[in-house]
DNA sequence: TCATTAAATTTAACGTCGTTAAGGGTTACT
DNA sequence: AGTAACCCTTAACGACGTTAAATTTAATGA
């Protein structure tokens, strides 16, 4: 039975999450696929046309083809809890998914719909991009602080206490609760900018 | 003459704009230091900690040390842009910088005196830090995107626009201004997420 | 049904990478 | 002068992405 590319793709983001995007090599997938490495240069250019494209298939279902609802704020938020989502659901996958090369149009068609919900609320279209964009990087942004510090053992809450020390009693009273609930924390972020956009409106 | 770390960085960071972070090796490190490449394991415990230092050095200096002034806004608004300026100040910054471990505790500093700005004007420490971190991670975001596309040829504008197609107007019309004013984008979602602080203050 | 062609994969190998082991100079101190 | 710490070199290992060529498998058409 012949490979396609669909199942090289999930078959390596299911090595992914065991391996880690360090040791995610060709030799180890191809493993997986009982079949030998040069076998995926049948169906992929190079190993970063396979990445580019688990990418794309992680992206495009969680994002493309979700249903965010008709109301722009409940929307927004909605938008937002969906590509953070997405970026964690795989092991470094808000490293290795941010800022990929796109191979789907999929993920512009939730855009689309997301755009039009806005401005049918009132919103100029330079307004909903606006919104829209900056939920985007800040679930970008947190996707990718969030899983590197939750990944890498040397950002031991205790451990961070210590370094930082009483010169920075701020900043050590803020890291108690800014490590240990990122999902309340993320929300927060979500609120702020939503705020922001209803301010924008009157 | 001897090395020290942080010459080798400094050299890694040059190398690191010229020749992009695929091709950051340290045997070319090591050439433009005269010098062979296990001798920078003398230095380094390995090629990550060299990374590590990399970033912490750019983000020290360009988020640690600056001055954010005494108004609230004006100090969220100076932090994201100073954030956003160290990422983009290397090729390949956003992917390499973000989310990598910080030895240095320097920049705590800013985020200690951006706290206690913040918390002076009024907010509680749980909106501070809330507000702060929010900037944080768009910024972040913000720079991850940006970066990406703009050193990807694929990311070409009119090829998008191609690939948009008439069936999303909205998202067509919307990456007209979305891919080439990249700092005036930047700012419209700071001025968001400020303006939602604002709104929290009430 | 069998020859021909196209598709899919294997085998073998190349060059490069991060990293380790072992050893050789240099410098500073006693 | 001897010793110890420091800093670097040479040589090499195993693993990686990738390429070229040969080989097998599957589909096609007479």
């Amino acid at each position: 039975m012949a490979l396609d590319r669909d199942t090289v793709v999930r078959t390596a983001l299911r090595v992914l999450d065991e391996v880690g995007i360090d040791n995610l090599t060709l030799r180890r997938i191809a493993t997986e696929l009982n079949v030998q490495a040069p076998a995926l240069y049948w169906h992929f250019k190079n190993k970063q046309e396979l990445v580019d494209e688990m990418a794309s298939t992680v992206l495009a279902e969680a994002v493309g083809a979700a249903e965010y609802g008709e109301d722009w704020a409940e929307l927004l938020v909605n938008y937002g809890r969906a590509l953070r989502g997405a970026l964690l659901s795989h092991r470094d996958g808000a490293k290795v998914f941010s800022g990929t090369y796109l191979t789907r149009t999929d993920v512009y068609k939730g855009q689309e719909q997301a755009l039009r919900v806005v401005t049918d609320a009132g919103f100029s279209l330079a307004e909903a991009v606006a919104g829209l964009m900056t939920v985007h990087c800040y679930a970008t942004g947190h996707a990718v602080e969030e899983q590197a510090s939750t990944d890498d053992p040397r950002y031991d809450p205790r451990a961070r206490a210590e370094r930082v020390g009483d010169e920075l009693p701020l900043a050590q009273a803020a890291g108690e609760g800014l490590f240990e609930k990122p999902d309340e924390r993320f929300e927060r972020g979500l609120a702020l900018i939503v705020n922001g956009m209803r301010k924008a409106r009157v």
